[in-house]
DNA sequence: ATAATACCCGTGGTATGGTACGGAGTCAAG
DNA sequence: CTTGACTCCGTACCATACCACGGGTATTAT
């Protein structure tokens, strides 16, 4: 089984080798052993772990969310259910976000068209004054 | 033309007395003048403002990029133009994120999918076995 | 007069996910 | 045996958008 030392295991996924000792303090990968000139041992199992966690995070999961993920693969007493509803809990997550981005596209999109003549003075701007809609009460 | 307090304002549109206070120091509103006690005194320009920072936060705008719409207004030689970018920039900005939370969901969705025996142990969960899918090479 | 709010201020903490710094020790090549 | 690259560690700092704390003053209500 290959040993690395933190550079080569950082470089070979992609992420900064400080970025790999906070993992290892906020217990997101273990400590791993030591050779006699303290420098961090890691292998296969650990590389593993890290592309896992990468992979993880491409998909939107949090730390902690990935911490909870892992855990989940350890305790024996979990089930594919347990993985299954953190997995569905997530993704309601991300519809919710898509449909606040969208509502935000949707009103700025607007704003921006109305916006014809692009010379006039910015305080004159409709985009500026449709995001003060709904504090002008109609008068000034 | 109505006084208010740092509380009245605060609560009017919703927000803590103490984030106006940090919006005070971070100068996206105006130092307002004092009472005697000194006691912040707030008129409705002030209010105006206050507001306008809120809309603009939920079209998804950040604090910074606000002070920059603000500051558009102000000067004298911007144009409806150069706020359209700053709209058309966000915009942008929006819409990628939209693409990626869609690409999430798209995977996570399959993956949900994918568990069908609930009650099979975590360890053996397609859902994260396929998480981990770059990182077995067949092997395991 | 006194109690209950409301306000003042500076400072420090929260959460998230890291990055940067700097002095010291280690390791391999020349 | 020296140089350069790599690693060690603790600590501090980045951005974002606030919230909490605590001691003191002001105002308001009873």
């Amino acid at each position: 089984m290959k040993e690395y030392q933190v550079g080569e295991i950082a470089k070979s996924v992609g992420v900064n080798v400080e970025t790999l000792r906070y993992y290892e303090k906020i217990k997101l990968m273990p400590k791993p052993k030591r050779k006699e000139s303290r420098y961090r041992v890691y292998d296969d199992t650990d590389l593993k772990r890290l592309k896992f966690i990468v992979r993880a995070k491409e998909l939107g999961f949090t730390l902690k969310e990935i911490k909870e993920l892992l855990n989940l693969k350890i305790e024996s007493s979990a089930t594919c259910g347990d993985v299954k509803h953190l997995a569905e809990h997530k993704l309601t997550d991300i519809e919710n976000r898509i449909k606040d981005l969208m509502n935000m596209k949707k009103v700025l999109t607007k704003l921006v068209h109305q916006c014809i003549q692009e010379e006039v003075s910015a305080d004159e701007c409709p985009i500026l004054e449709v995001i003060e809609y709904k504090v002008n009460d109609g008068d000034k």
